[in-house]
DNA sequence: AAGACGAAAGTGGTTGA
DNA sequence: TCAACAACTTTCGTCTT
């Protein structure tokens, strides 16, 4: 699979003006602002094909990663070689025993990882997330399993948690509806263990940029690039009058997206981009009265309304 | 008839005693 | 551990286009 399959064109408008951002995985046309997801989503490739005689694949994702190496820094050795026949006989049975167990529960880890990572990729692919981020994410879980913070959670809902922990780690923030969509887990159940692997790992997150959903909302909400750029002006305008501190970063990049397409006479209704962002129409409108008040953008909007562009 | 607006009550998470 | 609190949601009635 090389890069240059890839579109040249942009599906919307023809042009061949893109821009590849590589740490979002995104494309984006500078002509009409359209986002084109990464097309080199990969599906269904097992990680353990890695050592096998399929050459092409195995260079996808450059060297062969090295959280295949399930066991790494895990399971103490029981006992070098020769050790045991120090012991004597009832010791010997416990060294043997001891040994078992902890052949049992390496490739129990083995297991799981294989499992997980295997999860951990489909999610990532349908959420079309850039290599690098479902790589953090692999590292983040397994941490997490070496750490025994799996235990009494789904693995499934760990998974989730560390994707979403790469995501914002890696300024491409998803929304916990989306990794619930994803992943089948709750959102409940994703942020609780998000929260819980994030803080036990020593993780630090920041807050995430409103700025950094823009792209991904006008896009589905088919948005000109100019009515983009207007609103991550409006974005930073708002963190200046510091409208941003202790807010959702989705309603508030929701109600800069809403506030710039009537400025750009692309009306979207409230619920439009309130579904798009996963917020309701109510923290739109709260954010958008907000935007409003501190920053005076009124007369700008009735122009745009009264010539009924 | 649909969209925008706002009030009121409820939810889940954070914080500080 | 509990209560106060802020942000956000749900629901619903009213106004505007």
């Amino acid at each position: 699979m090389a890069r240059r399959d890839m579109v040249r064109k942009c599906p919307e408008c023809g042009g061949i003006n893109l821009f590849w951002n590589k740490e979002k995985g995104e494309i984006v046309c500078k002509d009409c602002g359209l986002v084109i997801e990464d097309k080199m989503v990969d599906f269904g490739q097992e990680w353990r094909e890695f050592d096998s005689d399929t050459g092409q694949s195995k260079r996808r994702t450059g060297a062969p990663m090295t959280y295949t190496q399930f066991d790494q820094g895990l399971g103490t050795e029981v006992g070098g070689k020769g050790d045991f026949m120090k012991l004597g006989g009832k010791n010997r049975s416990k060294f043997f025993r001891l040994r078992k167990w902890q052949y049992r529960i390496s490739t129990a880890i083995e297991r799981n990882l294989k499992l997980a990572l295997a999860e951990l990729k489909r999610v990532g692919s349908y959420l079309k997330l850039p290599k690098s981020v479902e790589e953090e994410a692999a590292r983040i879980y397994t941490l997490a399993v070496q750490r025994g913070l799996v235990r009494g959670r789904s693995m499934e809902s760990v998974v989730a948690g560390a994707l979403y922990a790469a995501c914002r780690r890696h300024d491409v923030p998803r929304t916990l509806d989306e990794l619930s969509e994803a992943s089948g887990i709750e959102k409940k159940e994703i942020g609780r263990t998000y929260r819980f692997v994030t803080r036990e790992l020593g993780i630090t997150i920041l807050p995430s940029n409103p700025a950094d959903y823009i792209a991904r909302f006008a896009s589905a909400l088919k948005l000109s690039a100019e009515t983009q750029s207007k609103s991550i002006e409006i974005l930073e305008q708002a963190q200046k009058a510091e409208l941003t501190s202790g807010r959702g970063p989705t309603g508030i990049a929701a109600a800069a997206l809403y506030v710039a397409a009537l400025m750009h006479g692309e009306k979207r209704t409230q619920r439009e981009v309130a579904d798009v962002a996963g917020v309701t129409e109510v923290t739109i409108r709260n954010r958008y009265k907000e935007l409003l008040d501190k920053l005076k953008l009124e007369k700008e909007i009735k122009k745009k309304k009264k010539k009924k562009k």
